[in-house]
DNA sequence: CGAGCGACGTTATACGTAACACTTCTCTCT
DNA sequence: AGAGAGAAGTGTTACGTATAACGTCGCTCG
């Protein structure tokens, strides 16, 4: 098949040669017929010939020559933090789905969660990208991205990054101002932040709201911050440490859903009931929400809608067109983990 | 930089060639030392001059251009069901985290669930791939790779996979009859299977295994069979129907913790108290498992051990090695979401 | 009747990298 | 002094694809 080919060895991969030498045609009529550009320039019968060919050998384009021939690959790639929060599987499918949709490749890149910087998703992959999709990460470890000249959208991230060509969030900050409103209006005094140990805008972004809105109410504070993994694990021992302090919160304002369900473990470890002797409250309204019991009081976040505009702003930056920063709105879905805090005993 | 770069034009990414032209010496010794193949062979000073040129023009190799020389990319695929189950982001990490010990990149590719044969991975991914590692998926998916010649390693299915050069299961049919003579020592007579509705080895396996153990059991019997997509969601609405159709199955069997979690859900809902009124069990043994409550009764699945397993085995066959196939133990984990059956009234 | 045109293909080349085969120069050993 | 070995590079080629530029027919039309 292949003139390099020896006896004993394994059958190489038919390249495009191989079909044209079979079908009595030359390699470009091949290329030409495969891509389906050959109206006007081959002839039917011969087309379908070339066909046969390449069917009968089992040939495949080899991506890497086409990719260094066309400077291009139709392949996008994703970047999230963590796939332990559903959150970004959720989001990764409205991505794929909107790249599929024209016709572009994804792959997906789960940067080590709480490893500090990503290493370099470029140094071992085979992969070569027409542009980022990148979420939630700490700017240092996109920085070798953007260096590399290639266009990145960054999703919940600071609005006005620079080195993104565009920006998808969710309306963050009144999320963050809605739950708090929300535990204040319960009548939560003491209150404490179950925060994502991941250095990223929209985690800063929820730490500073949550501040200033208890400052709004003169006797209530914000009695300890808590960092965690962003497993249900972490939330579980980060919620243990802020219990067991004094002054104890009321209400445990957490990060994520997947903090707030460990944080509902170690209530209930501690002996508390949820929601009448400490509330809990998380971000995402993923499937965790309301497979605990309580069910979980949350701020929704339009996860698949992200990835769906993300995708959409990229493939726009990729068109050579500029891209809108985008706000998403999100949303309080109070549900049984918040009531009113217990008479002071 | 680039000699076709014309005014005006975005700057040309950096190729080999300019850096060479840049530092003074030949391509070919631009390439020896950023290969770090130049010991002996390129004097330490030019080296450095080298180095410092790819340096300061920001030069990164074009992968595209890499592959193609040298035919692999020290990239594998990974492909997984969906990601709506924590169990496969914990195989993933196990799989990317030994691939990056041995220089190895990792593309992951989630299949979209449930929607019958996935996509070909192929189609418009620009990633060159020098092998596979496919989890739990229908044979039909991923026929389109193995018929490309490329290594394929299988985990979670059949132990004599043929087109598979190798593959890695936990001991499923164990954890099946561990889990069923579990509820079945309860005292537990109709049970009911919740399923995953994943056309795949491995629930087969267990659905098989289950009704065996039941059979062996003279006044036991499998009262249902209900399949569900693997998410929470799923779980419930699977539930829900298995719960309310006569006559009544007193344990509730579940492919995965992710649809243990919604039939626990599902019982709530019609006021069934879990595990007093209705026992439930899971697979997997994720952080969902202890994260609801009642704490669920589950079968430890090594995830993490099958990701690195896997791609141990994969390495080993890209070396040309035969690799063996492995079968990992499980654990059954009895917690509080099974007891005795409620008396009959 | 010959110029021109459309249909049908082919030839040649470039993409950026890696590595084999080769040259040149310097130094050592007998 | 001459042979030989090693150091330090360079010229060239191939990987497989896509496409611009170029033939070569047979036929129509002015």
């Amino acid at each position: 098949m292949n003139s390099s080919a020896r006896p004993g060895d394994v059958p190489a991969r038919p390249t495009s040669r191989d079909v044209a030498e079979r079908a009595g045609v030359s390699q470009a009529t091949v290329s030409l017929v495969l891509r389906e550009r050959w109206q006007g320039r081959v002839s039917p019968a011969r087309a379908e010939t070339v066909r046969a060919a390449a069917r009968e050998l089992g040939y495949r384009p080899n991506l890497a020559a086409r990719s260094l021939r066309l400077g291009r690959t139709r392949t996008a790639l994703v970047v999230v933090p963590a796939l332990s929060s559903e959150f970004f599987a959720v989001m990764y499918a409205g991505a794929a789905r909107v790249a599929a949709d024209h016709g572009f490749g994804v792959v997906l890149y789960p940067s080590p969660e709480g490893i500090g910087p990503a290493p370099d998703p470029f140094a071992h992959s085979g992969a070569t990208l027409d542009g980022v999709l990148a979420s939630s990460m700490a700017a240092p470890a996109l920085r070798s991205l953007s260096e590399g000249g290639l266009p990145l959208v960054m999703l919940d991230s600071e609005p006005r990054d620079p080195g993104a060509a565009a920006t998808v969030n969710p309306d963050i900050g009144d999320g963050m101002r809605q739950l708090a409103r929300h535990v204040l209006g319960l009548g939560h005094r003491r209150i404490a932040h179950i925060a994502a140990e991941v250095d990223s805008w929209t985690f800063r972004e929820r730490a500073r709201e949550l501040t200033r809105e208890v400052a709004r109410v003169p006797d209530a504070s914000l009695v300890r911050t808590e960092r965690a993994p962003l497993t249900v694990r972490g939330g579980l021992a980060a919620a243990e440490r802020a219990l067991t302090a004094l002054p104890r919160p009321t209400v445990l304002v957490c990060d994520d859903d997947v903090l707030a369900a460990g944080a509902c473990k170690a209530a209930r470890r501690l002996g508390l009931r949820v929601p009448t002797e400490v509330s809990v409250a998380g971000f995402g309204d993923t499937d965790l929400a309301t497979a605990v019991e309580p069910e979980l009081t949350t701020v929704r976040l339009p996860a698949a809608a992200m990835g769906e505009e993300g995708m959409h702003a990229l493939l726009t930056v990729l068109r050579g067109e500029p891209a809108p920063g985008t706000v998403l709105p999100v949303a309080l879905v109070p549900r049984g983990s918040t009531g009113p805090p217990a008479a002071e005993g």
